[in-house]
DNA sequence: TATTGTTATACTCTATAACTATA
DNA sequence: TATAGTTATAGAGTATAACAATA
């Protein structure tokens, strides 16, 4: 059983990063708006929470303070999200995401679905089910907000 | 159908990402030796194929030849391969892995299959299935080796 | 001429250390 | 004193463009 485990993460490590330079190639590729999979990643945290603090992205995104806010930087840079002082807790900042912001997460998350999308053409019903399973139950196990060993150095 | 194919891809372009962080810090980490994961992978297709040309390392990693280039000098200086002219054609490169760079990445190895294997104990042996499955299909997808759109820029 | 690789240049990602401002 | 964030600094990953050497 514990064989089980061993495969399973010898397989992780083979193939995630495998697709994660395909997905990383497709973002930064003509056919998709030009960001980074961590201003991606971002970018789709802050419009699906408006308000949320820097420190709210960097342990989302999993990675230090000063990474998140030089990473908040660009994307303040380009226009694509707006950086406040907060009211309450004015040590705290205060991200929310633009129109133009809203605009190219769309158009970058349809161009990274189109591209994912077409090499599961193939694929059986029951390949994706897996495929799905899989994602499902392994999100939580390495996502930092919740297993926060995911984050430890 | 077409329905399940989008899913798909959204579960991947959302879950993917937090596993590499996971990786990536996990290899960063002091439970590891230290090695980024395009060196971790770079040794490791070396070790598995002794003699490889840096145009092999670039597509199978799925970069540009400048940028493995620059990879396989960071490898090079901490003395974990060997570069050397090759004998029948002397545009190429050979490389190899040294001893020092054969104890890195089993060290290397250990240490992130550990990582990972301690968020799979909570798994059913069928959520484990699930995961072999993704991964062997997905694999094949999003590999430039078999699927050469995976590194079209 | 085409292929293999390197060098130059420029950006982004990421970290640690040191700092400022607020609580 | 502790927390939220920024700035400074440094190394790695990545790309494109220009180049050299070999086939």
């Amino acid at each position: 059983m514990q064989e089980l485990f061993d495969e399973c993460a010898r397989d992780i490590l083979d193939v995630i990063p495998r697709i994660m330079q395909f997905i990383r190639v497709e973002m930064r590729s003509k056919r998709t708006p030009d960001l980074t999979v961590p201003q991606f990643r971002t970018l789709a945290f802050i419009n699906r929470r408006p308000g949320v603090s820097l420190s709210e992205v960097a342990e989302h995104i999993g990675i230090t303070l000063p990474s998140a806010s030089k990473l908040a930087d660009g994307l303040v840079g380009r226009a694509l999200i707006t950086r406040q002082e907060a009211f309450i807790d004015r040590r705290k900042v205060t991200l929310e995401i633009t129109p133009q912001g809203k605009a190219l997460l769309n158009a970058a998350l349809q161009g990274a679905h189109a591209g994912l999308a077409i090499g599961l053409q193939g694929l059986s019903q029951e390949d994706l089910a897996a495929i799905q399973r899989a994602m499902r139950v392994l999100r939580p196990i390495y996502s930092p907000e919740t297993n926060p060993i995911a984050t430890e150095r």
